[in-house]
DNA sequence: TTTATTTCCTAGTGATTGATAGGATAATGT
DNA sequence: ACATTATCCTATCAATCACTAGGAAATAAA
């Protein structure tokens, strides 16, 4: 018998019955889902109906309504324009906070998504069951308010900006602007009233 | 007999059994209890056992949870420090931002209250079912702001700000950097990050 | 005291919450 | 074909939600 030392094609195929629907396509759903209603307000049966798939389903594929939610931020965060990649690619501490409010302003008021910023209005308020959400979206903006207090300190050492520049004050105001632009948005407020 | 044709203080007494607890210490814990945890995440439990009040005499006295929340929302309103009383008396419109400000600054991270501002956190997301409640909040908000731009559209004609400066902008920019403080206050940020 | 009125307490309403058990179904590898 | 594996659907779980019915209890007026 003739075999082959490599394997044919079983990648990463699996065995049983294969999903009746598309993971991606689902967490996109779930995504804005949970943008529009926030992480509490968003019930078990509003995915399943949104998204097309029995209760059971959800939970064998994302575990459960905590890890949906996380994993729907995590796609959030992950977009073509993070935080992150428009902190870095800023020239200095001043421009990355200007082009953040720019993206947040534009973000906010997209008129295929939700209004407002996922994480600033998904759990400010919630109940004490979901406290540990809560506090990893609030880690999530100190670490995002981080990020930008460091390279604005970088750019003050580097010279290129004054250097009785606060980093500590302007990352602060840049994340407290952002987070009320996020519920000018949701009040029904355009995109050239917030920036 | 004697008799006098002025009635022997029956002033507003009630006939029937007296209530058991103080209306207004009932209100103010409510306040607190939606302050801290929102309206949808406050349950009537949370209030019965806060206010010590069964829940058959919180809907007898204050009609039904959104009435109730809405009540504590006035008297948060109502405060000795009320916006409407800062703006007017503020020397000018930019004064009034400022002293906005640093009200909110102060009043968000009190030792004796709940972190940030019961107006920003109560119901920015919320179900369906809680969409007027949300909607009233938006409105209140939507005052504020345009008292505030008010007053600066005075001062400007007064000609206490110079001509050029943008009264919507102003206003809506300072309600917006007071809704992230009181983001950032949840966030646990302490007083002198505010502002 | 008797009657009228109002509040209080006990116990529960139906609806909805997030989450699951168990069998039917559909794909795999042998 | 057959056994294995994984997903699907139906039905349902206990817990909690806002809310209320009905009678006991407490006061004022007669």
């Amino acid at each position: 018998m003739i075999t082959t030392n490599i394997d044919p094609i079983p990648f990463f195929r699996k065995k049983g019955r294969p999903l009746s629907f598309d993971r991606e396509d689902a967490l996109h759903k779930a995504m804005l889902l949970f943008w529009r209603h926030g992480y509490e307000a968003t019930s078990l049966n509003d995915l399943t109906t949104t998204l097309g798939i029995k209760p059971s389903s959800i939970y064998s594929v994302f575990g459960d309504k905590k890890r949906l939610f996380l994993e729907a931020v995590s796609k959030y965060l992950s977009g073509p324009i993070s935080s992150e990649s428009i902190i870095d690619a800023a020239t200095d501490g001043r421009e990355a906070a200007l082009a953040l409010l720019r993206a947040a302003a534009t973000g906010f008021t997209g008129q295929d998504t939700p209004a407002g910023c996922l994480l600033a209005s998904s759990a400010i308020s919630c109940s004490e069951a979901a406290g540990d959400v809560k506090e990893e979206l609030a880690a999530i903006r100190r670490g995002i308010e981080a990020r930008l207090r460091d390279k604005v300190i970088s750019s003050v050492k580097a010279g290129q900006l004054p250097g009785d520049t606060h980093a500590e004050n302007l990352a602060g105001l840049t994340m407290a602007v952002i987070q009320g632009m996020s519920t000018l948005a949701r009040d029904g407020a355009p995109r050239d009233k917030l920036f």
